[in-house]
RNA sequence: GGAGGGGUGGCCGAGUGGUUGAAGGCGACGGUCUUGAAAAUCGUUUCUCCCGUAGCCCGGGAGACGUGAGUUCGAAUCUCACCCCCUCCGCCA
């Protein structure tokens, strides 16, 4: 979310963080609300002095056994001013809030700017995809040699876009957790476990609500939602919070399941692993002091860059544009690994900086030492890595002729074998 | 699911209608004292918003004692609803 005041002092900047984006959105409505606002608080606000003047007045003529019927009766009527300037500003304050809600962060400076993905600045390539001297297969043709995807039998308990894997594949599945996790604990990154299902204000605090309702999965009875990412649990662990200054930064890692209605993509990736309702996911969180955060958007990127590097998959880093940048990013790298049975780059992690947007929805702060008053932290996050995607590209990029897989050195330790073959 | 108890400042803990933003203690910070430290002692110790040509320092004002509504001239204190925590019983992974 974008400051009141901020929005009203800086209208130029909002209009063109918009216009960059393609949103249409104006402005005119909540300038009128907004202007409308401080006037009634300033009324109130001298009611509601004379009301405490008074009322104390009243109380040291009490204490004097004196006749205060007088101040009480004139007292009634302001009362009920009170009420009403009061009405009218709560409805003001929600129509703001529920504006600025739906207003997206402003792009960061160094952000191209672009229409959609096809504008997207490629930034750097690491290694160099392999050459086959045979036809590389799909992940979903290798699954099926091996034996350790089963797409069909998944349809049958929950639907499309679901997914078993079995033998080999489940334990690669796992052993990727567990690879991540430890290499990521090792860099500082300390690991959570939180719950993937969340109130709505947690989806509030990051950004999914209200505005993406129809991505999520909802649980209705009590409100709850399955979380999309893990960036919502591990974020809103400090909602509500002001950190000390000697606290940050803080790193945070978390393996959850991720959750996604995927509405509006019938007919992409329809087959295979890519796109699935639900999948696994290492997710990196970062809370840091604002002067800060673009150093941090910049390793955490490394951080998840690494992985692939250790997993020795090729792959590019690619800034988004203006158009394809996310409601609450203000700068996102994308990391594409190369899939060798697609002849192209795929998303496999997704590293943004929030910058304040998704603190102040969430209200998590910090105290500078030594100094008045509280700021917001900056949030990061990115995807250190998406399992199911990283499962793809290892199942696509190390297959041989024969339909078996070589596993990479790093996870050997965590597969106990050196091949996944057909039986 | 049933029965109780409780949510106050960084922490502990007073406070049941009238200078209570909140006693007292602890902690933290600063001063005095001390060769230094401890002890002792004095002082300071929240956040948000509005106004002041003043986004930091300063002055004035409003608000915040789980959340929201209500009663009242006036509420941390009374009423109602909700949330959360704890204890016991039952049930269950």
């Amino acid at each position: 979310m974008l400051d009141a005041r901020f929005v009203r002092e800086n209208i130029d900047i909002v209009k063109k963080a918009l216009a960059d984006r393609h949103y249409e959105l104006s402005l005119d409505e909540f300038l009128k609300i907004e202007e409308q606002r401080r006037p009634l608080l300033r009324e109130s606000e001298k009611l509601r002095n004379k009301r405490n003047v008074v009322s104390e007045e009243i109380g040291r003529l009490k204490a004097q056994k004196k006749d205060a019927s007088k101040l009480i009766e004139e007292m009634k009527t302001v009362a009920d001013k009170i009420k009403d300037f009061d009405e009218n500003i709560k409805i003001i304050d929600e129509n703001i809030i529920e504006f600025l809600l739906n207003v997206p962060n402003i792009p960061h400076e160094s952000v191209p700017i672009g229409k959609d993905e096809t504008e997207n600045e490629e930034v750097r390539r690491w290694g160099k995809p392999r050459h086959f001297d045979f036809d590389p297969l799909n992940h979903w043709d290798i699954g099926e040699i091996l034996d350790i995807i089963d797409f069909e039998r998944a349809s049958k308990i929950a639907g499309a876009r679901f997914s078993i894997m079995k033998g080999l594949g489940a334990r690669l599945e796992r052993s990727l957790m567990n690879f991540m996790l430890d290499l990521n604990t090792s860099k500082g990154y300390k690991e959570v476990f939180p719950p993937i299902i969340v109130n709505r204000y947690s989806m509030i605090g990051t950004g999914q609500l209200p505005k993406f309702a129809n991505e999520l999965f909802a649980i209705s009875g009590p409100e709850f939602y399955l979380v999309p990412t893990a960036e919502v649990s591990v974020t809103n662990i400090h909602r509500n919070e002001i950190l000390s200054e000697k606290d940050l930064p803080i790193y945070y890692t978390a393996y959850t399941p991720c959750f996604r209605r995927e509405a509006g993509s019938y007919g992409k990736d329809v087959r295979g692993l890519i796109r699935q309702h639900q999948f696994n996911k290492v997710e990196l969180v970062k809370f840091v002091k604002p002067e800060n955060s673009y150093d941090e958007l910049e390793s955490l990127t490394r951080d998840a860059e690494d992985i692939l590097q250790k997993l020795e998959l090729p792959y590019r880093v690619v800034a988004l544009c203006s158009g394809d940048l996310g409601f609450s990013a203000a700068k996102t790298y994308d990391l594409e690994v190369w899939l060798p049975g697609q002849q192209k780059y795929r998303e496999i992690s997704s590293c943004s900086n929030f910058t304040d947007f998704q603190a102040r929805r969430a209200d998590i702060r910090f105290k500078r030492e030594g100094k008045k008053g509280t700021e917001f932290v900056h949030t990061l996050n990115g995807s250190g890595l998406a399992i199911g995607r990283t499962v793809v590209a290892i199942i696509e990029n190390y297959q041989n002729k024969d339909g078996s897989v070589v596993v990479p050195d790093v996870l050997r330790p965590f597969m106990g074998v050196e091949v996944i073959s057909a039986r």
